[in-house]
DNA sequence: TTGACAATAGAACGCATGTTCGACTACAAT
DNA sequence: ATTGTAGTCGAACATGCGTTCTATTGTCAA
């Protein structure tokens, strides 16, 4: 059976973890020893000291000795900044009703919103921003009004790739997967029960590739 | 005109900002000024002092006086790990041909893979799960082969809310939104193009709700 | 040339901070 | 009772680390 002394240490060491995770949220800096001691209410540096050895020991935090604030969570569901990368939100866009906007280096950098994803889906990070879709008239994309549409700006993709294609003919971009045929582009929708279409490349004219799509409920 | 002196103190400048921005990277910890001083190769710890007032009067980092590694960068395309969530990727769904999983709470904490979302994509935290969707059975759901789906536990839904439905009749899932309608449910597609139909309630059951929908490209 | 000032160096000051140590207490097994 | 061990406390020690001070040098404007 467990040995329970005075008050279960448990509890304190609960205290001490709970707190450095919240310290770190709030000031994205972990706390020192003595920091620890006032805000999770220990008695005294040492018994901090002998928490957080502890909490090492089962594997709860990772310690780098004599160092300040050294202190990290070892959560697994954790995410860790570098993970992730900002992408700016730079406007809207109504396919099928004008051309995709394709905004300039300074448009990116002074986005005021931004949406946050995994650097994992995306792999390459450069030169991407975000637009958010309106009407219904991408349903052939499967894109859904209030869609949040990742892209990277490029004027050329490869074979079957997903990508905003202006038609000047029609003056209105539209995202279709590209293939080239000779001459001629073959547009082909997402949605497989649809039939795909061909265009004169020179009346095309791609203005970047859809990297990710994020729909929220 | 700019005034410069010995070397162009703007390159020790840039120096310290890149070695701060890749210390964090590597240690989740910000550096001291003497590690920074090593780190950027500065020739002293005044030097950095001097460095970092001039960085935190341009604003691109802030300081806690007095605090040991009390430097943040301040890069408005930075991500905070406290914004994001790490989601478990619990499975595998094949929309149309069986239920969805429905995992316990042992399976969501250790699963292998897991997907980082913004936490503002998905407002409440709580058991998140995610799924892959696997074929082409889910179009009606604006849902393609190979989405991530972000899941949240539930039993119950409100009217208008997209849901993953188990239909005991035909013994399976599907993703709908969901309206009340006395004693029978009224599915409707995502696709606007497609009718909605009924369901007596006795034999349809709420598995989850859908909070996100992640495509890669 | 000289005065003003940014850029630079090195060292010292002093508080911040992790660590350690000795002593003491409560509890369980012997 | 004795002994061992986990839990606890307070204080002291040794660095860690931000800050500051003085002195020096290079550059530009007057």
């Amino acid at each position: 059976m467990a040995r329970l002394a005075h008050g279960s240490q448990n509890e304190g060491r609960q205290r001490v973890l709970d707190f450095i995770t919240m310290y770190i949220n709030d000031n994205s800096v972990p706390p020192t020893i003595r920091e620890i001691q006032a805000g999770a209410k220990i008695s005294s540096t040492s018994m901090v000291s002998y928490y957080l050895k502890d909490l090492e020991k089962a594997n709860m935090l990772d310690r780098y000795k004599r160092r300040s604030r050294g202190v990290v969570i070892n959560d697994p569901g954790r995410v860790v900044a570098r993970d992730m990368v900002s992408v700016p939100l730079v406007g809207v866009i109504t396919c099928g009703a004008g051309p995709v906007p394709t905004p300039d280096a300074d448009a990116l950098r002074s986005a005021d919103d931004r949406i946050q994803i995994a650097r994992s889906l995306v792999k390459d990070t450069d030169d991407l921003f975000a637009l958010i879709a309106s009407g219904d008239s991408m349903i052939d994309a499967l894109i859904h009004d209030g869609d949040i549409i990742i892209m990277k700006k490029e004027t050329d993709v490869k074979n079957g790739e997903l990508a905003a294609v202006f038609l000047t003919e029609k003056n209105e971009s539209t995202l279709k997967r590209v293939y080239k045929e000779g001459k001629r582009l073959k547009l082909k929708p997402e949605n497989p029960t649809l039939k795909p279409f061909y265009v004169d490349a020179r009346f095309a004219q791609i203005q970047g590739r859809v990297m990710c799509v994020i729909r929220r409920a």
